[in-house]
DNA sequence: GGAAATGTTTACGTTGACGTCAAGGTTAGC
DNA sequence: GCTAACCTTGACGTCAACGTAAACATTTCC
């Protein structure tokens, strides 16, 4: 019962199967269990996950290897969370920490930035559908 | 006095000399007058085009070709406003202009999902900020 | 239980968007 | 008028992000 096949994982997440076998290969999307013969077998989370990625990626215009390094940051922090009573306190853990906030920081910038050249373009886009449409009205009265 | 050169409209437009030259090369920028022996002189008006270019691709996330057709789109609207008297009337233009019209409109939509999807990534990225500044202040405390 | 559908790895191919020489011609400043 | 700094056109190189084909194993379904 349990346990996508990549066809159906292609399928939900909207990625060629090839796509799905490369970002496992490059350590992108972690290896799902296999199936006696080596069939990998997808939870749900693993479609969530490919969905969420595929989307920051055409967000933020990422390439795969800054999505990578995006990944991991978020990563530290669930594994600061899970090793807390091991490695607390050690200078390191707080430098960790400092880097992931200002980078998503810097991230959250960009996206204000992004926002505004979205409206910049959106304001051109605009302006030419209305001298489409003007055009368009222009026509309709001549012609009748 | 007049006339840019490739190297200044380079650093004007955040791109290379290379790519200018490449984008004329595949018609999307005009290409501009020559001096006497042969050396490129730009207008403002062609950086001004360059920074409008680049930002709608990279907004929209378009690859060349489909910049391309974009340009041409809004070239269509130019040239008949231009042949106005010439060539009124014919269906062709009309089927033109509704063509404009309808592209503009989904590149309308385009962005407007794109601006959801931004809130997405947005959201995310909020949400790791603010468990970064938790965990750092727990950090604190804890060492004080 | 046998075929058809789907899976696997391996490896070479492709495409867009330039980078990077090379081999010269042009311009600006002194 | 000469040199350094910039320009020109080829043309080959590159890199990411997959596509695609081959050769074989596994599942599914009747």
């Amino acid at each position: 019962m349990n346990g996508l096949k990549i066809d159906e994982v292609a399928k939900q997440s909207g990625l060629t199967k090839r796509t799905i076998r490369y970002y496992e290969q490059i350590g992108l999307l972690s290896s799902p269990p296999r199936s006696e013969g080596g069939i990998r077998l997808y939870s749900k989370e693993h479609v969530e996950f490919l969905k969420k990625i595929t989307n920051a990626k055409e967000v933020m215009g990422f390439s795969l290897s800054e999505l990578q390094e995006f990944i991991t940051l978020s990563d530290t922090l669930e594994a600061q969370r899970h090793d807390y009573r091991q490695f607390k306190g050690t200078n390191q853990q707080k430098e960790k920490l400092e880097k992931v906030y200002m980078t998503v920081e810097e991230q959250l910038k960009l996206l204000e930035q992004k926002k505004k050249n979205i409206i910049k373009v959106e304001e051109d886009l605009m302006n030419l559908r209305d001298r489409a449409k003007a055009a368009l009205i222009r026509f309709e009265q001549e012609n009748s």
